[in-house]
DNA sequence: AATGAATGAGCGTTCATTCAT
DNA sequence: TATGAATGAACGCTCATTCAT
């Protein structure tokens, strides 16, 4: 399921994405799902629950996700569940952290270098596209856009742990780069002008994709473009 | 550019607004809620619904709210939402339209004015902060984010209605501003990225306000000002 | 509908019959039904509605019929219904007693004649099929079958008032008759025996006529044919 | 002519008789109804269920029926009751099938023999009273006769595996007596007439057995004497 | 008398959670 | 550890009945 370029990751997350799709889970008529075969090693029954949890969250939403579908699609049987998590709430946090934990080493890293902002700002698109927009992980920052106000806990988590950071690192370099003459100062405090299209890129990919689809690479170059052009500056 | 017209309004939606969170109705040992306005008589009866459903849908979510909740806020019975929405779903677009709807009417204007894009641009940003930004159709704006994907009648509809008659408009103008050398021509595909912040804006205020508060007028200002600095064009 | 030879037939029952069957009011979009004209008149009110009553619930049950639908079919409002009916119940228990009293003035004449058995066994069929087969009264008797154990006054008022008179009358006949020996004794016991195929009929058209059509004439000629043969007797 | 084959029956069917009919459950004030059955054992479930929908269908009619006071006469809780039917409508008409079914086997068999037709009619009678009449069974019948016409599925499934084939049994046996100078030819093309008895004696035991009980089993066999006494035919 | 908006108890059904095995 | 049958609170929706007009 795309993200087969994030080569290096071997992190318990990565096995939560590859699931396969299957639709409709609930129309079939009964019997066991083709279940993940994950679920048969001991070991791997929690990441297959997360695994089927990711497909029917990002399919259904929270409420409307039924534990009874995530366990038919994991191959194991309801009540196993809540072995590996005290309730749907904590299955729904606990999948969003797994998730998203994988992004927060690579970030720190960011700040250090020092190439010219404009090319770091391509890089940044490439990976947001290559580890996000392209992956799983665009389900969950969807879900977490949708479901975050009810999980106030897993909003501040994100923050904390992954925004605030960004942002930070962003700020830092940034600044560098401002004094430099080679960025606005605007961005300086407001990194989100520079995140902003993709958020569009991922809830446009959820809400009107059908209607009109959007190259979101494309999108993604022609923002750095108008930002960081050569001989911009505020 | 219009939408002004809210101006002198006194329809439905704009009754709908400024509705107390009163968070926890559902706590409420029993008795009827003071209720928001008792649906004094019987045309407000509809929009007391309505804004009552604002308030539970925007705390709560489509299928986290309780029928139940939305009536005792309305100060009536359960089985009279009934009398005025055939069931939950269609009481939750009829909502979203209903809020929506008034932005409709003066968004065609906006393509005809000529005035330079940055000063446009300008009249933009404060258009959206007070009728949508300061207003409970940011609320409704964050439920078609949450629960589009729910109700893809709804998402057609605010993309047709909406979304593409703002683009469409935005670059008829963008067009024309290109040619004099006022804009960078990437923006006249891309007018999401004019837009962008604006979505930032109310996913930020959903889920990080309490973390970090942004100040989104100085925000989009600084947006624009990036966009469309004097002597800006690719 | 039917009916149309039940000339002398002035009673206010007479005139429950003769509504449109409209099957499917409950599927009309909105607005008042093509109304029951009586409905206009005072005086008809009452009959309006037991006409509308006996349509809604021949064709769904006691149960399942909405006094909306009621008030609907009779051209008045709901409330206006509860004007002339303490209740659901009553409504129902009204309108059989309603139908069926017009049975209860003829009956007692025929105990009266003292034509040969034969003979009057075939008007009695006659008159069956005439004055309940072919009517609206067909359902009033399957509604007794169907729910008078949930009315047990109904039960009783029927079996008191229609069925031990006609069997006293039959009784009291078929005595005579046997001392003639023109019919078996074994009948005076049982007059149920001779009314048995008339039940059938009724059970048989509400529930199996569209896999197996039945000649209840025809049916019930060969029955009599077969009791009263010339020369019968035990 | 068999369906002696209910003898040794430890089928579930067999099970379902025998509940008591507990008047008003619905009147007791709290706690659990002295259950039926406690339904002890997993396979149990099933049966105590099907037991307490028939109590319940039969004293009130399908629609009056609550699943809550089914579960309750079940002892058992109400979600339980969808672990083995989809829904009301379901748990109906299996009830009905799961008793109707096996009257099927021995049915055509009935055709088979050639006693002389009115020893036949003397073992069919006493067939009907001890495996129908003072059975649960009579009140599946009717349930049948009430509910039917709501359900045409079950009504099909009566007439296509019950009726028609013991009709058509009886018609083949018919045929071969009234060649044989036993039987009017009437009788061939109107079985019903046979039948018709029975079906009073349902009826009325529902509705008028309080006011005036009717000792079926004579009435039965006077009406067998009036068809087949010796030396009658058309 | 007549209306029909409003009520609220009631019911079928769902599903997170528990627990005996 | 794992199961999946069982539970029962919850919720959407209906509809007989009431009542202000």
């Amino acid at each position: 399921m795309s993200m087969k370029k994030a080569k290096g990751d071997t992190s318990a997350t990565r096995q939560i994405a590859g699931t396969k799709p299957a639709a409709k889970v609930r129309a079939q008529a009964a019997g066991k799902v083709a279940a993940n075969s994950r679920a048969s090693r001991g070991a791997g029954r929690r990441e297959a629950i997360l695994a089927a949890a990711l497909d029917e969250f990002s399919a259904r939403g929270f409420e409307a996700t039924r534990l009874d579908d995530v366990a038919k699609r994991a191959g194991i049987a309801k009540g196993t569940i809540y072995l590996y998590f005290r309730d749907k709430d904590t299955l729904f946090q606990e999948l969003v952290r797994a998730m998203l934990a994988p992004l927060i080493g690579g970030i720190e890293a960011m700040g250090a270098t020092d190439l010219p902002v404009n090319l770091l700002a391509e890089r940044l698109v490439d990976l947001f596209v290559r580890e996000i927009y392209e992956t799983r992980r665009q389900d969950v920052i969807r879900l977490m856009i949708s479901e975050g106000r009810r999980f106030p806990k897993l909003a501040e988590f994100y923050y904390r742990e992954v925004l605030s950071r960004v942002f930070d690192a962003m700020r830092a370099l940034l600044k560098r780069a401002a004094a430099r003459g080679e960025v606005p100062v605007a961005l300086v405090e407001f990194p989100q002008l520079i995140a902003a299209p993709a958020l569009v890129a991922i809830v446009w990919s959820g809400l009107f994709e059908r209607y009109a689809p959007l190259d979101v690479r494309r999108m993604l170059k022609a923002h750095i473009d108008l930002l960081f052009a050569p001989g911009r500056a505020a």
